[in-house]
DNA sequence: TATGAATGAGCATTCATTCAT
DNA sequence: TATGAATGAATGCTCATTCAT
């Protein structure tokens, strides 16, 4: 392998630590504590330095948000491989959208809650194609698939877009009044879910 | 009369022109970026001024969420009444907050979107006869109301706690991702809610 | 009595007010923590008000340090008036100087120890017939006369200095390094107290 | 050599104008007037460039005084040692401290009489292996030779405490005071040396 | 006589960023 | 590729003081 390869791997590789410092920083203490300097003391190199990788602190955060669009497409994507019917295929995967938003809260703050969603998340969103699209489509292709077996006459993508209303509802409620006396989280889920599949009539 | 009551009125205004310019700030840059001195720029005060009217930055913090709870609770209190049905009440208290959500967004965010409602709205929401809790009351009255006419067996907290996340998800995403291709809007919402009391089997 | 002389008198009283309340914060609370602020408050009435009393903080602070002299002179006016013996009267002296300053320490600071005693104290020390004269004067008379009793040859004069700065070491040293591990107080008075006069042939 | 040391020595320079600055202002002003700020101005950097040096505001009030205690020590350790007997080494470790005094007032302030001593040297004096406790053992222990030459009863540590405030009231008195008509500086030294020494019958 | 309103200057500290090397 | 040095801007907050009334 040559030298530049080599080059351009160790590039990458400082790239990653700083990528994945932003991240451990950013779970650990929260969006607000993560500042450069902290990157550049977790990484042990100057902060100086971390702009030879990033134009800014910004960019750091927009691939932050990307790393983690494609967490919960992998987390989404696995989800319900192993059920057998259509309906608990979406179901899984309305769990496991919450579950996620409820396991790595920031990175669900990030892709849903944060500033930065509205640069990001937003376009990611619109197109099918990008990351942000092929999550929704996982679920509305299952939506889809569900409803069209129980003929129901809904609107499919009216219902997809209440049920991921939903499903982003009870995450981001949670998340922002944590000390509210909400029900015990897994029963909460569970009954949200039934009401929803329910009214869906699946 | 007259000369107090002119000092007071001028007294009570500067306290408005602050607060207005705080929640434009907060709702503009985000609540890490709001600051006195920003705020002091704003009204064209120095930053000391503000000091008179407000004891730090979390009373403006915590004023700012007053209101905006205040007035949500005066719209909440006004809907339905005129509904016949128990039903029909719950389902016009939902709409009311949706639609408080669309028509008032700046406030919906400082009350359940913005970081501040971790310091401030969340102790608001904890005890039934403040006025965070009185809002909530009146949701849950009448969903107990419509769920003891329907006689379905979801326990009413459950279905409170759901249903309430259910209308903040409907809000909140559009107001997070306002670029998506939603659904026209009083489509989607009618749809939510028709899915969301179908699942509660009212 | 007449209507400018009560006014005279509401005057004079609402500056005593003022200075009370200030020597009481400065004794209490230390110099630091001596807010004009502080003071209205303490008094109940506005910031504004003082500043018909006096011209400003650092002439609230010179009449504090005039009237700590004042206090001293007393004290040191009064001390070994039933003693028997010039030797007696002059040690009374020294040890009412010498407990003036660890009973009243923050009146003894603003005498000796303060920025402003440059200001003051100095002035009123140089004169004679000041109160800062007449302090020292009391001292340096018994000095004389125990002197001149003893028959030693020491000048009176270069006697006074130093035993005035063997005084005044005692007491500001405890003072600026408190936490020493000093020698009970009593007992270091005493035995600084006989050195000094030991070494006076007294 | 060259570049590296190069740059060291210019990284210490900055240090010491830093710590010069400092000194200047505190023994101008006050430990009060004392500000990161104001450093800043006088020594023409940015206040934030200041924290590249020192850690905070604290850390140079710290290195301020272990420098002017450093400095003492040295004095005090190289005094008397070509006297013969033990009184005239303690003697001439008194003249010392007391030179010191004079010749240096912006260091002798530093350590015994400004209200960083407070936060500062009290630590350092209570231990008898840190400077501050050396500095006192020096004289401490000269004494205690003397004392035992002499065979007069008094308790050592009585003795010496009493010594160390003797020296430095007329250090403190003559800084605090300077426009009082005092006696020839040399001879009121030796004046008072000589009654502190003979109260201690040496 | 008294005050409410207002302010400018000041504080220690943190941060993202730049520049010369 | 990496950095040390430096900075401007910002933060919340306090204080002595002024001015018009």
């Amino acid at each position: 392998m040559g030298l530049i390869e080599r080059k351009e791997r160790q590039k990458d590789s400082l790239r990653r630590q700083i990528l994945d410092a932003a991240r451990e920083i950013l779970l650990k203490e929260g969006a607000a504590k993560l500042s450069m300097r902290k990157i550049a003391d977790c990484i042990e190199y100057s902060p100086t330095t971390i702009y030879l990788y990033f134009k800014n602190k910004n960019e750091i955060l927009y691939c932050l948000c990307e790393e983690a669009l494609e967490r919960l497409y992998k987390i989404m994507d696995a989800s319900g491989s192993d059920e057998t019917t259509h309906i608990l295929r979406l179901r899984a995967s309305m769990r496991a959208f919450i579950d996620f938003g409820f396991n790595e809260p920031d990175r669900y703050k990030i892709i849903f809650m944060s500033e930065i969603s509205r640069y990001v998340s937003a376009a990611v969103f619109l197109e099918k194609d990008k990351i942000g699209g092929r999550i929704l489509g996982i679920v509305r292709q299952r939506l889809e698939n569900a409803l069209s077996d129980s003929g129901c006459g809904l609107d499919p993508e009216d219902a997809f877009q209440a049920l991921w209303a939903n499903c982003h509802g009870i995450v981001s409620l949670l998340i922002c009044l944590p000390d509210f006396p909400w029900r015990e989280r897994e029963r909460l889920i569970e009954a949200s879910l039934d009401i929803t599949l329910r009214g869906l009539a699946l």
